[in-house]
DNA sequence: AATGAATGAGCTTTCATTCAT
DNA sequence: TATGAATGAAAGCTCATTCAT
């Protein structure tokens, strides 16, 4: 019975699982072998599968890096969106909601970060990653950039400005990941949080007090 | 033996020279085909020089890219102590005067990025790149956190922590570079700056008066 | 039984029909892509049909190649021995009307003798290959040949051998094949029956005035 | 001082040297494996150098097999202007020594021949192999033509076309060609030329008597 | 020190063939 | 009988490295 689960599993999943299996081998090969050496072997042993499995999924192994990243951002904005919902109606825990988002483990695990790295490592040489790349980070300043001006009419906050809140916010979250992804054994959760409360109640104390 | 001693400094210097370009090269070929594609013979090419002529300085591939990220490392430093010194000897004008450098053209222009990134894309699966980063964190870390200790004992700020300031600042200034790599049209100089203002303003106010 | 019979008989027929339009599928692929780049992807997608149907009806490409070329030669065959029957008695006749169906559009057009170029480009290779032409050159040199004898019989030809002038014949059509074949535009079948009658008249004079 | 020589024609042979001694293995490898199976491994073996040494000196198997055939058509172009030039001041000499040139071993062995059909056999899905074979045959068409005019002057021949008699013999030697290829162990250089010989005494019986 | 032709390992890609459905 | 996803061997091609000059 197992067997033939196997079996069927390995010679008739379906189009679309067969191809999430290989994004997420992709993921997992780009985080242990770096976008340098990865090779499209290493992506079929890392599914299970047979050299030739890439390409006939995917076409070209170029093909199957722009699809890695599209779903890299789109599984984000999924659980952005979600938390974005999830959290209670206050602009100020939307906002730290999502601050948090970006600092849970389910994002901000080593393996996740190594590979939004290896893509920022080629957007300069490679047009189509630099604008999906792009793309998403317009989305994440907006939705940013709104909760921060709810909260600075609410809080009638003088001389602060949502956009550069927004874009420091922003920065600060993907300065974070750099350093879990350079000093992984030193790097805390916690003082990571400290550090972006740091900046929440210098700019807006009345909703983040200490 | 004046003769011999001065033919041999000719040549070490001259071997430094070739080396230097030869990285110089390679930062260049890195901006513009990426660590995943870039080669030796582009190298070459760049620095105008023959195909072999990689191995015969560096020995190998890896090791020219090893030097390269030391040297980038390096240069960065070699600013950033000259940043630290040349500027005031109040600690809130040093720290002004080294998140300035880390926005300065010299130091922020989308080439030079584009390598940093290229490496830290890279770090993950390079125990030698990882490394050399973190060593390089470290100091700077040390160094801005020094700067906020003084600050917050001058300005007997309570509840501000210098490390967590510090790793705000540092991460929010990578941050900064990632927008400017991902974004270089819309990137503007003034509002990075404005977006690190906006912290130092709310965690250091009367060192950093609107 | 009867049934059965009839089932077993639609069955074979079903089959045969299947491999005749595979058949077809293939002459029509390496006219347009070359025996070199020919693949049974794009046979089964000429005949409309799925990836593994050629295996299952040929067992190979292989023998799928070999039964084309054994069918081309076959459809060939049939047509010389219809027109060897269709022509009036005389010997002239029946050799003009063979010299005719060489040129005629049905044989003789580019995408056909695209087919047999292309397998005759691999006769030397393929021993196979050059049994099947040479079984079948051998048959028409022999047909061509008695013709001759009788023509030369009857006009009492000296120093005219029939071998030597069905050989000749046989290369010169073959030859204005290639013409068609390289030179499509410029090639016309006026010009072709022209030639082929130049060297008639000059053999047989009395049976192919001028 | 014989290992000597070998390293450095190993190593060292000039560029057009190395070229040529690639398109020899081309086409000796073409000969035995045909073009739908000849690979780059073939040809580098045949001439006793390593895996890459074809790309490394034309960029593309495509580009290989385009000069191969360059190769071959100049080659013979180079016969046919010397049999020309050499052959006596008479018309009738030129003509019945490019005709031999197309029998003689040099030219008609299977090898060479092979090579013909090998590249023949693409020409329809391959526009580059035609117009080269098309510029070829132009120039084989012209003068054959320009000598069977002067003939046609010089012996007054009546209803003789100059242009169907070249196109008639320059198809016969191919076709010709094609017997040598089919049936290499009947074919008979002798019987070959008295193919020929029966057309041109046909057309030309006071230049060519029996 | 420098060159650049040559090597050969290893990559991406193609495709004949197999096989569960 | 027919499908088409999967396989895996083998192809073309790239490129770090070597080495004679």
């Amino acid at each position: 019975m197992a067997l033939a689960a196997t079996k069927s599993s390995r010679r008739t999943a379906s189009r679309a699982r067969r191809r999430q299996q290989l994004i997420d081998a992709t993921m997992k090969s780009i985080a242990r072998k770096g976008m340098s050496s990865v090779t499209l072997g290493d992506v079929a042993r890392e599914a299970g599968l047979s050299q030739g499995i890439v390409n006939l999924h995917f076409k070209s192994k170029d093909n199957l890096l722009t699809e890695t990243l599209t779903c890299l951002a789109d599984e984000y904005k999924l659980q952005f969106d979600a938390a974005l919902e999830k959290a209670g109606p206050r602009p100020a825990d939307k906002l730290r909601a999502l601050i948090e988002l970006d600092l849970r483990p389910s994002i901000c695990d080593p393996q996740k970060i190594a590979v939004w790295f290896a893509f920022w490592g080629e957007v300069k040489s490679r047009p189509t990653y630099r604008r999906i790349c792009d793309q998403f980070d317009c989305y994440y300043d907006e939705v940013i950039a709104g909760l921060c001006e709810a909260i600075i009419e609410e809080g009638k906050y003088g001389g602060v400005f949502a956009e550069a809140t927004a874009e420091a916010l922003g920065a600060m979250t993907n300065g974070l990941w750099l350093s879990c992804l350079i000093s992984p054994r030193s790097w805390d959760r916690k003082r990571a949080t400290d550090a972006v409360d740091s900046y929440l109640r210098g700019v807006f104390p009345k909703h983040f007090p200490s």
